[in-house]
RNA sequence: GCCGACGUGGCGCAAUUGGCAGCGCACCUGUCUUGUAAACAGGGGGUUGGGGGUUCGAGUCCCCCCGUCGGCUCCA
């Protein structure tokens, strides 16, 4: 630079400093490689910002979520090049930085196949070896318009930005391109000076592609709705992942890699717990023995804690007339969800005219209204609430064909459903029990990570008045709050019936899964006539609370595959101990342990194959049995027998009776081994 | 529902430009059986998801349907 101008004064990191005018950001930090952008005055800027008198400043490494944001995004961008070097008619879209990685919407005649990602990789790396240096230009929403003519959805988000900001920003990832504030291009210029590309954005961005290093991937590719409607075009989209470092972008792989191994869909075949026979139907299973001894164990417990917990078992059909599902309004919101109805019982003469008109009959969608006729049965006294019905109902819903997702999404499921009758007065003390009852039985399940999310009322979407969605949020928010557990809002999120708290659970790797919830629901009550008569004669209507805890028994069941990575602690292990002789001349000795074990309703078998012991071993070790008992001479004589455990240690010589008492107690305490 | 990829014995996979449907595991049979992740030998098992078409000939090419996978939209 040619004029020196007067020093001014920064604040960087909390100190204050007297620099040279036409510092940048990038300036104070430029011996820290790690570098990406800088925190001035708050907002995030690039490093070649050129500071201003007063400005706070601070380093933002790749060490921070930021940092990695802005090298995905720049990730992105550098795709996004590629993409349009190779097919310059390629339409840009947006592309925005997400949870590790980053992806870019392109419109092209053509969808990507894998070995375009290959070719597209191989541009990407050209341009980072390149060093092309992001720079940032402000442009009228004029000239932006001009210079992006040939750029369709990029001129939908100039227009966008200006009175429509909010529609901007609802959508994900378009705020990255067109911010509320000036209009900027970042164009990627060459070493030699030339402008090798430009895109829309905002920014900010890493100074140079070589940043990038060689620590990014693309990783797939799929069709995406413009502006994620889709009344919209689809875009193809290209996913893509980009790290800090190549180790770190190693750890990210595995860590896919290990979510792979634990595919429920996957160890449900390997081991036999389950499966989805084509004959049945898309997203309707089949639970084999092995997987049937898990389900009825989860089964068995939670009915054993519901009755310690004052609910009551009741039982509803799968099918019903259509008027219930008018009278509850399923049929006038969720319709599409629905399976088609039934029609039977119409005859007709021979000339095809109805001479008896015939019934709808639906498959149920939800077990609440079958519960909420079993609360009109007989006038209900206010002494009888809270009324708790507890059912495992199996529920139908006729799923979109593209979402069904192994146990997770399916169109046949049982909920561990209940629905809880109080009065107003009862409502809060009861969901605060609901949620230490709730989050104690995930606990037994092994899962020990939450946090809460709370739904409040969809402005476009609801019944019942102000004053009763006021109080029923307020009263699961106390509820969460209580709780001591991490509450998440969710604005917009509920039902239209009433507010709700989700419980998400972390599993083994750290994934989350939204659990159990708790509906409030002023609607069903009043659509079915609900009353009980109260202490003061008069007749009122009862509050419901929709509750699940698992959830979908299926879903649930898939989650516990997965976080066990289908070595299920003892106590729900399909088979809890398996006796592997040494020889064939000890398989007696075992089947005398065995009956001992079976005395205790143990799950044991016996490994009587012709198969050499190594080879027992092998196969008890995949079948991820949680004990292997073996026995050879030397157990047998000491009147003991040996554990092997998954791990693959050992204990040696263990009296029988010693055996027996170590694997019950680690049955009924239910731990894992 | 939309876009794309895919569908070969129970499972995992192979099969050149369209030219004999194969391998490993599992299963069955036999011989074998003494200490921690695979003894040896033999055998059975597939209308290549279904239907239609092109062709002398289709696992392979075309069309329709079903299903699975990855996303998008949706998820009471």
């Amino acid at each position: 630079m040619s004029l020196q101008s007067s020093d001014i004064t920064v604040v960087i990191a909390g100190t204050k400093r007297s620099v040279a005018g036409g510092t940048t950001a990038g300036d104070l930090f430029a011996e820290d490689k790690s570098t990406v952008v800088a925190r001035v005055n708050g907002e995030l800027r690039d490093l070649a910002h050129l500071l201003a008198e007063g400005d706070a400043v601070e380093a933002v490494g790749l060490d921070t979520d930021e940092g990695l944001a802005v090298l995905r995004h720049s990730a992105a961008h550098v795709l996004a090049q590629a993409v349009q070097q190779i097919n310059p008619k390629a339409k840009l879209g947006i592309g925005p930085p997400i949870r590790d990685g980053f992806y870019y919407d392109f419109d092209v005649e053509v969808p990507f196949t894998p070995e375009d990602l290959k070719a597209l990789e191989n541009a990407m790396q050209k341009i980072i070896n390149e060093g092309q240096t992001f720079v940032r230009r402000v442009v009228t929403d004029e000239a932006a318009r001009l210079e992006l003519a040939d750029e369709p959805y990029k001129c939908e988000l100039i227009g966008l930005k200006g009175g429509a900001a909010e529609a901007v920003t609802s959508v994900e990832g378009a705020d990255v391109e067109v911010g509320a504030g000036e209009l900027t291009i970042y164009d990627n210029i060459r070493r030699d000076g030339e402008r090798a590309w430009g895109d829309l954005c905002r920014g900010p961005h890493v100074p140079t592609t070589k940043m990038l290093g060689n620590a990014y991937k693309l990783m797939r590719t799929a069709a995406a709705y413009w502006r994620g409607s889709e009344k919209n075009p689809q875009l193809q989209r290209v996913y893509g992942t980009a790290w800090a470092s190549k180790d770190e972008m190693k750890d990210y792989l595995d860590r896919l890699a290990e979510a792979e191994k634990r595919d429920h869909r996957k160890l449900g075949v390997e081991l036999d717990l389950f499966s989805f026979p084509d004959e049945i139907g898309s997203g309707l299973a089949v639970f084999h023995p092995k997987g049937g001894v898990i389900r009825k164990t989860m089964e068995d417990y939670s009915r054993i804690r519901h009755e310690e917990s004052g609910y009551e078992f009741v039982y509803s059909p799968h099918i019903s007339k259509r008027n219930l599902f008018d009278t509850s309004g399923h049929l006038q919101w969720f319709a599409d969800g629905m399976y088609p109805p039934m029609h039977v019982d119409e005859e007709c003469d021979a000339e095809g005219n109805v001479t008896r008109k015939g019934q709808e009959y639906y498959l149920k969608p939800m077990n609440c209204p079958f519960h909420c006729l079993i609360f009109r049965a007989r006038g209900r006294s206010y002494r009888e609430l809270p009324l708790r019905l507890f059912e495992f109902g199996s529920v139908y819903r006729y799923e979109k064909s593209g979402v069904v997702h192994g146990l997770t999404r399916v169109r046949g499921m049982t909920q561990d459903d209940a629905h809880i009758y109080v009065t107003a007065d009862q409502v809060q003390a009861e969901l605060k029990d609901l949620l230490t009852f709730v989050i104690d039985l995930l606990k037994d399940y092994g899962l020990d990570d939450f946090y809460l999310e709370l739904s409040t009322r969809n402005e476009d979407k609801y019944v019942g008045t102000d004053e009763s969605w006021a109080k029923a949020t307020e009263a699961l928010r106390e509820a969460a709050t209580d709780s001591g557990l991490d509450l998440v809002d969710d604005p917009g999120g509920a039902a239209f019936y009433g507010p709700k708290i989700s419980v998400q659970a972390r599993d083994a790797i750290g994934r989350t899964w939204q659990m159990s919830t708790i509906q409030v629901d002023f609607n069903l009550p009043e659509r079915f006539g609900l009353e009980y008569q109260a202490a003061d004669g008069s007749r009122q209507r009862p509050i419901m609370i929709h509750r699940a805890l698992f959830g979908s028994v299926e879903r649930f069941f898939g989650l516990l595959v997965e976080h066990y990575a289908g070595a299920f602690p003892p106590w729900l292990a399909p088979v809890q101990v398996i006796g592997i002789p040494v020889a064939e001349e000890f398989n007696d000795y075992l089947f005398e342990i065995a009956e001992r074990l079976k005395a205790k309703r143990i799950r044991v078998e016996i490994d009587t194959s012709a198969d050499r012991f190594p080879k027992k071993i092998r196969t008890a070790q995949k079948s991820k049995v949680p004990f292997m008992l073996i026995a050879g001479e030397d157990d047998r004589s000491a009147g003991a027998v040996s554990f092997r455990y998954r791990d693959g240690s050992q204990k040696n010589g263990v009296p029988i009776a010693e055996a027996i008492e170590e694997i019950v107690v680690a049955i009924e305490s239910r731990v894992q081994v």
